[in-house]
DNA sequence: TATTGTTATACTCTATAACTATA
DNA sequence: TATAGTTATAGAGTATAACAATA
């Protein structure tokens, strides 16, 4: 319902990718954000790789250092993982002496990170620095800036549940 | 190292969604990419529930639709599925009658939509406009194009191996 | 020797239901 | 009754290694 669309029918005319043959999925947002987000993953984990971490460790660690003496279903709420799905990461992270527990309730722990996960931490966010280097000098500033206007228009489209 | 980069810190200021309080995680293009792409694809699932096919069942039919003949190898490459991935998908396909698969090479099946699966595969094109729709109308003319621009470079930073 | 399809297997992330102990 | 953490379990997607049949 726009005046003149022009996303074209065949994307990306001059790709330099030889295995994109070229589907007609590729004119879809959410197969061409699949994708790239698939690829993005792939390299994060690979820079990850020999901190012995995955990324969904390394995020929930990166949010209990900014948030300081929060609880595991608070870490799950910001980023999107069930309270059941923090219990094993959250374990992992105690288990490798990054992160640390607190009765703070009686029936949720304040988490807080070690001074070992702080320079886990540190480790982290230059190899993620790095990783997004490799794919935000793909772009103009003016496309990085739609980018970052688009996407988190996406994602409050979502309906919720549990957290 | 570009000029004057002007992405904000925080994100998106004026949002419209309570549950993202904002980490610092929010200004990373892979982290926006993931959770977007999981608003989309958890979207897209529902829509498809009650064809009882998952998204990966759908576009590998989607895909034999448009390249009648080709094999379930080429099919995953286009979709970036490995071979052995595709054996479940190619077979669930053949059990509901919605392939069919035609000795070619003696090693490999050339693979056709049957009548029924045509009538899956226009079901599930309207399905997937009516979902893309209700996320591409969030955006205006520039701002598609320039999702549809963006996102087929980033696919293309893969290295690539198997397929 | 390389390729197609296949089996077996494992890992990561995600999803649901139900329990406990607190509040 | 509601919430935090937990357990158990299942489903998807993806990854590797190896094998048979064929080219």
């Amino acid at each position: 319902m726009q005046p003149t669309s022009s996303h074209p029918a065949s994307a990306t005319p001059g790709s330099s990718t030889p295995g994109t043959s070229g589907t007609s999925l590729d004119r879809l947002l959410g197969y061409q954000l699949r994708r790239a987000s698939a690829v993005m993953m792939a390299d994060l984990a690979r820079e990850l790789a020999d901190l012995e971490m995955r990324p969904a460790e390394v995020t929930a660690l990166l949010v209990i250092a900014e948030t300081p003496g929060c609880s595991q279903t608070e870490v799950g709420q910001v980023l999107g993982i069930k309270r059941a799905n923090m219990v094993p990461i959250v374990s992992r992270l105690m288990d490798r002496g990054l992160i640390d527990r607190e009765r703070a309730d009686g029936r949720s722990h304040a988490l807080r990170v070690t001074e070992t996960g702080a320079e886990v931490v540190a480790d982290a966010l230059a190899r993620i620095e790095r990783h997004e280097a490799r794919f935000s000098s793909l772009f103009d500033t003016a496309t990085l800036d739609a980018l970052h206007a688009a996407l988190p228009l996406i994602r409050g489209q979502r309906d919720d549940s549990d957290g």
